[in-house]
DNA sequence: GGTAATGATGTAGTAACATCACAGTATGGA
DNA sequence: TCCATACTGTGATGTTACTACATCATTACC
């Protein structure tokens, strides 16, 4: 029973996301909360339809997250300017903040890990996970479409 | 705003979750539901209280999973040997199976996903990422300490 | 201007995962 | 023998995440 790569990356996975939940314990942030803060940091504002093509759920399922949301206010709903009925979702300046110091947190465990390298390998370390990732995508791809 | 070694290691767990619980849909299972499989794949048979220390969840939350691996005939309880108050949880012969192809199906696909890496680089890669592991593993071993 | 599509949401319902409190039974030591 | 303790199971509940269907306002097309 050997240690495959893919063990090493899925443990990674798992001791993150863990770690993770442990954080968010206690903020009422949830990972699929996380994930439409994600969303409209890379996206900018956008419209409750657009965030529920962008995360893959329905409409529907849309406004309760960006009611949680908005309840504990990492998110704001403004009047779309061109469509009155359409909103506008925006993240507040203190969730931007805090988005803002996850990734910071996230750039310094970032060159922590990557101190656990050796010096002269993780150049090819870099690399090589991302030749990985991209590999991987391409397969998840393929997987998605061979089934519909 | 850099792409971190850390961004692609969450990227290649998400995909792979993500293709997991597109794999297993329709088949009963469930995150929760595989994670009791494995631990007893890895443990052998245990008693419920073991399998509820194991994943760190309430022994009634066990009792739920168990019975719904049961009626789908992954698993199998028996009486306990020795401890008439206790059952034996123990994989299903198919269960078993099930487990052992996936292992197959995982070995291939970490070769697959290896063989996007300059051969070269695969030594340096597969130490890298295990170094990557550990490390994290004593972060959070860490931080878990510090927070009780 | 009338009709059809679109955007958000209310209502209702499902399913998984988790909790606590409690009951029943078995164990094992005093 | 009796009593505390341990293991499983039940009942009641809560939260989260999702769905489908229906509604209402607004927009867009002909």
């Amino acid at each position: 029973m050997d240690v495959t790569i893919l063990d090493r990356l899925l443990q990674i996975g798992e001791l993150f996301q863990h770690d993770m939940a442990r954080a968010f314990a206690g903020t009422g942030l949830t990972s699929a909360r996380v994930r439409v803060l994600w969303v409209l940091q890379h996206g900018g504002p956008m419209t409750q339809q657009a965030l529920a093509a962008a995360l893959e759920v329905s409409p529907r399922n849309v406004t309760g997250l960006v009611d949680a949301l908005e309840a504990s206010g990492h998110v704001r709903r403004t009047p779309h300017p061109s469509d009155r009925r359409a909103v506008l979702v925006e993240l507040s300046e203190t969730a931007r903040r805090t988005m803002a110091q996850m990734q910071r947190d996230h750039a310094e465990l970032s060159a922590t890990l990557l101190d656990a390298v050796e010096p002269g390998e993780r150049a090819a370390v870099e690399r090589g996970v991302a030749a990985i990732a991209d590999r991987l995508a391409v397969l998840v791809a393929e997987a998605r479409e061979a089934e519909s």
